[in-house]
DNA sequence: CTGAAAAGGTCACTCA
DNA sequence: TGAGTGACCTTTTCAG
């Protein structure tokens, strides 16, 4: 029996209650709150399979798992001993790989808790399902942590004592006290204690164990990496995965907890759990005219007092000054103040700090060490592929990736190397070096390709018999196998209909690949690879994903027609009517789908438009999309600005009433604003901007304050200057940085010049850091945001998952000088460039954010744009799988007037700067996919890389990520 | 007794 | 062609 074990409060369970609640993996994988309006069925489905990932469909054998994983399991119970491995019992299980090898699939199986005795008969007791409710919502609300499942230990302490599964069997040290012998099992022992000094001998299943306890309540930003390192210094999947799965706790923890319903008294009497930064006092709003107990300073106290979120916004610096240059405005007035003294940060007891620096070198002296111990060398890369696990994938496993929405490009062999080859050469073999189904978005486009699917079928009935078994010999063949096309037609697309015509692009080694037998005209096959392809075609990356200006994917959805990318779990323009279609064509069998409409992992409404970049020929000369940097000279990486596009000129400025879309369906920019309307929009935007300044470390002051710090040779900017006489600028030394802003001693950098060449994995260690901190932050945003809590639950996760790569984009173009094609990381005092950043395996990702950062930069937006513009983005009632759309939609309408407003106010000579600004939100539909598009291809070319968890969850990693890590 | 929920059975399908 | 898989179905068990 799997026993999920309480932290002081096991011995509080019933016997009737224990069977059911132990016997949950509960914690991990369901929201309570969630879960407490739902029935079974429902909550089932919130709920993964704990042994590959897939949805499951109820609780088997002790688990909750899916159909295929109970089957196997029942199959081998009577059967695994004859299973064996190749791989020496490593093999990573997850919903794409759990066929491949049957051994490690049982010793999954059993090491998350699967077990004959784990089964039950019969429903549940109400009484159990309500008190295993209010049992976890008690402890939440108590701020213990400790409810979780304990899995193999409990269910198979004798495998463990015995060592049989598992490198090391126990942990090191040996059986906690308690032992086996411990009335709630061993497992039950272990909780209450600190993480045992490292987690090699872990079991699988065994690390759920261990989270929600205090001193796991770093987060990604705090999580200790030697916690996720195996004794041989490896990476750990297995702790990764477990990490993973809580982040969805985490999440909507926070929301919960932080932004949502949170009382404000709580954080100024109870107790935070043992490990949390003290209390916060007395804590103004970094806004003018917010002194008050206003909702940020609410949510500041809660990110601080928050277990895991806070540490995640806990910027990596330490606490010696190596290049002594620290005096500045904000360390200056921490360095002289009196009463310094770190000791005091786990003193709980109401003082009020010396003064505000004190509480963040209190609150954040703790955590400061904690990057540190993860050296970069330590930090899991993904430069390497591992094409061996690539082409091993049958295709029902390519099946079911297509049909979770998982993007897929069919390569069965050697794909890398023939790409290399095709790079020295052999340019007419077209090998797409991303996971990628090309499928055509376009109703037009589409029945053409259904009549020549039809045209295809009637020929492939006559020639059935040569090419059933064998792909074309043609590169540009028509005529999959028909099982490969199968396995196509599975994949649901838009329109309720299926794309079975292909194009065949075969290689010299048999390899292959799928297109869509039809393109735009003028396009070809070649059009389709992403920027990064090896075959180092002369076609521009930005081809690939700018639609027209001004007529926007997003805002034309009856454009010309295009091509579009199934990839993203992201936003989509198109997310809607795609999912409203996909919807309609599924059949019974996706209930249990993650394409289910109802499921949040829901990946595959997303589409982003790809088209030919119209406005290429148009562009204007290079500028600085960063009036602060300008002044930069001649850029040392000419070679890539070529990448960069420009802002369009006027003559692309698109028209007000233009655009449509979903987001913007409803509203009049030229509707006429009431004295009252004003008042509600002042007000709006003054809470936005309130937020911002709570949440977002780049505001221009405090770029102005970090450029002084940590660039003093870049000078002066009298653009930069210009953007501080905002209304609501003000100056940010005499209020509360948020969390996280680098106050203390100047680090040294992360990215150092003086220790080597950056190379990628330094590359990939910082933004993963970094992006993992930012994101916290934008949660936080997020929740702010006026009208954000009154929605529902899940829709606010979703709003947050999708929209939040789009902020980051937004504020990542605070950072970047597309003049010298350089990134300014003003918190930490780093320096990298676009050609730093390409030694990331992210492609064009890059590229486009510059060219983001390019568009926006140049329209001198103020904090405030910068604050609506980012709450409207989040505030997108287009994105899929929203409940209530029509209340998100409204409170965007709001914010767009509101930015409508501002911008009006802030810049009375230009009328068209809204509408150029809207202009870009296409931009980030696009960039955002990309970037999830990047991170698939890196998990399926390099299964076992690390994401960063938050990384993982937010854009829909986790579930492959933790299945595949076992 | 009813209905919920899990165990177990069946069989179309995939793949080697 | 046989083994394995997993979606679907039937049977069993149990709460209410």
């Amino acid at each position: 029996m799997l026993i999920l074990a309480f932290h002081n409060v096991q011995n509080n369970l019933d016997p009737v209650f224990a069977p059911t609640l132990i016997t949950s993996n509960y914690w991990d994988y369901c929201d309570p709150s969630v879960a407490d309006n739902v029935g079974c069925h429902e909550l089932n489905e919130l709920i993964k399979c704990m042994v590959c990932g897939d949805t499951s469909t109820g609780f088997h054998y002790g688990i909750h798992s899916c159909e295929g994983c109970k089957g196997f399991f029942r199959r081998s119970l009577n059967q695994h001993e004859s299973y064996t491995c190749s791989n020496n019992g490593q093999c990573e299980i997850s919903l794409y790989t759990r066929n491949q090898c049957q051994l490690c699939r049982w010793k999954k199986c059993l090491g998350v808790g699967m077990s004959k005795d784990g089964s039950r008969l019969g429903r549940r007791s109400k009484r159990m399902i309500e008190k295993m409710h209010e049992t976890i919502a008690k402890q939440r609300n108590q701020g213990d942590m400790t409810v979780k499942p304990a899995g193999f230990y409990s269910n198979h302490p004798d495998l463990f004592a015995q060592g049989k599964y598992g490198p090391g069997g126990m942990p090191p040290g040996g059986m906690p006290p308690g032992g086996m012998n411990h009335p709630g099992g061993p497992q039950a022992a272990m909780l209450g204690h600190h993480m045992p000094p490292g987690m090699g001998g872990m079991p699988m299943g065994g690390m759920a164990a261990m989270y929600g306890h205090p001193s796991m309540a770093g987060g990604m930003g705090g999580f200790p990496m030697a916690a996720m390192l195996g004794g041989d210094g490896q990476v750990n999947p297995q702790v990764v995965m477990e990490h993973m799965r809580s982040i969805s706790t985490i999440i909507k923890q926070e929301l919960e907890q932080g932004g949502q319903d949170r009382d404000p008294a709580y954080n100024e009497t109870s107790t935070p759990p043992e490990g949390s930064p003290p209390p916060i006092h007395s804590r103004r709003s970094s806004v003018t005219g917010c002194q008050d107990t206003c909702p940020s300073a609410t949510m500041q106290q809660s990110a601080m007092q928050s277990p895991t979120i806070t540490s995640l916004s806990t910027p990596p610096f330490r606490a010696v000054d190596p290049r002594g240059n620290g005096v500045d405005l904000y360390s200056a007035v921490k360095l002289s103040s009196p009463g310094n003294n770190s000791a005091q940060r786990h003193d709980t007891s109401p003082s009020v700090p010396q003064n505000k620096y004190d509480k963040f070198e209190e609150e954040y002296s703790h955590c400061a060490y904690r990057s540190e111990s993860a050296p970069s060398s330590e930090q899991p890369t993904a430069m390497e592929v591992d094409e061996a696990a690539y082409s091993r994938l049958p295709m029902s496993t390519i099946s079911k990736m297509l049909r979770s929405g998982q993007p897929v490009i069919l390569i069965p062999k050697d794909v890398s190397r023939e790409g290399r080859d095709a790079e020295k050469g052999h340019r007419d073999i077209v090998i797409p070096p991303s996971p990628t189904v090309v499928v055509i978005d376009n109703q037009k486009d589409f029945e053409a390709d259904m009549d020549d699917h039809d045209r295809e079928e009637d020929e492939e009935k006559s020639s059935r018999s040569d090419s059933r078994d064998s792909p074309s010999s043609s590169k540009y063949a028509h005529g999959v196998s028909m099982k490969r096309r199968k396995s196509l037609e599975e994949f649901p697309l838009p329109h309720g209909k299926q794309i079975t015509s292909y194009s065949t692009l075969q290689g010299p080694s048999g390899q292959f690949f799928q297109i869509p037998s039809s393109f735009p005209q003028g396009m070809s096959p070649a059009t389709f690879l992403p920027s990064h392809s090896p075959l180092g075609s002369p076609w521009s990356p930005m081809a690939m994903t700018r639609p027209p200006l001004a007529i926007s994917s997003s805002f034309m959805p009856a454009s010309p027609p295009h091509l579009s990318m199934a990839m993203s779990p992201m936003g989509s323009p198109f997310m809607v009517h795609s999912a409203k279609m996909h919807h309609a064509s599924m059949d019974r069998k996706s209930n249990h789908s993650p394409l289910n409409p109802k499921s949040p992992h829901n990946p595959l409404h997303q589409r982003v438009r790809s088209t030919p970049d119209p406005d290429k020929s148009e562009r204007s000369p290079s500028f600085s999309p960063s009036p602060h940097l300008s002044k930069s000279p001649s850029s040392p990486h000419q070679n890539h600005k070529q990448f960069i596009k420009e802002e369009p000129g006027l003559q692309d400025e698109p028209k007000m009433e233009t655009p449509r879309s979903g987001m913007l369906d409803n509203f009049n920019p030229n509707e006429p604003i009431t004295p009252e309307m004003k008042t509600k929009l002042q007000k709006i935007i003054h809470d936005v901007n309130k937020v911002y300044h709570d949440t977002c470390h780049y505001t221009f002051r405090r770029i102005k304050f970090l450029r002084e710090r940590y660039f003093p040779e870049l000078g002066e900017d009298e653009e930069l200057n210009g953007r501080l006489h905002s209304k609501y600028d003000h100056d940010c030394s005499k209020c509360d940085p948020p969390p996280g802003f680098p106050t203390g001693p100047i680090p040294p950098r992360e990215l150092d010049p003086s220790e080597g060449p950056i190379d990628g994995q330094k590359m990939w260690t910082f933004f993963s850091n970094k992006f993992t901190s930012q994101i916290t932050r934008i949660v936080n945003f997020s929740k702010m945001i006026p009208g954000f809590k009154q929605l529902d639950r899940e829709d606010q996760i979703t709003l947050i998952k999708t929209g939040l790569f789009e902020v980051l984009t937004i504020r990542f173009s605070t950072v970047v000088d597309v003049a010298t094609n350089t990134v300014y990381w003003w918190t930490t005092g780093d320096t990298f460039s676009l050609v730093d950043a390409h030694k990331m395996p992210m492609g064009n990702l890059f590229d486009l954010l510059f060219d983001f950062g390019q568009r926006v930069n140049r329209m001198m937006l103020d904090d405030s744009e910068y604050a609506l513009m980012s709450a409207v983005v989040i505030m997108s009632a287009d994105r899929p799988g929203l409940k209530n759309r029509k209340l998100i939609r409204e409170v965007q309408l709001d914010l767009l007037k509101a930015l409508q407003l501002e911008i009006s106010d802030n810049h009375p000579d230009d009328d068209q700067l809204f509408a150029r600004l809207l202009t870009t939100i296409p931009k980030l539909r696009e960039i955002s996919p990309e970037h999830t598009r990047r991170l698939m291809d890196l998990k399926i070319r390099q299964p076992g890389v690390s994401f960063p968890p938050l990384h993982a969850e937010i854009f829909d990693l986790d579930k492959e990520e933790a299945a595949e890590s076992s």
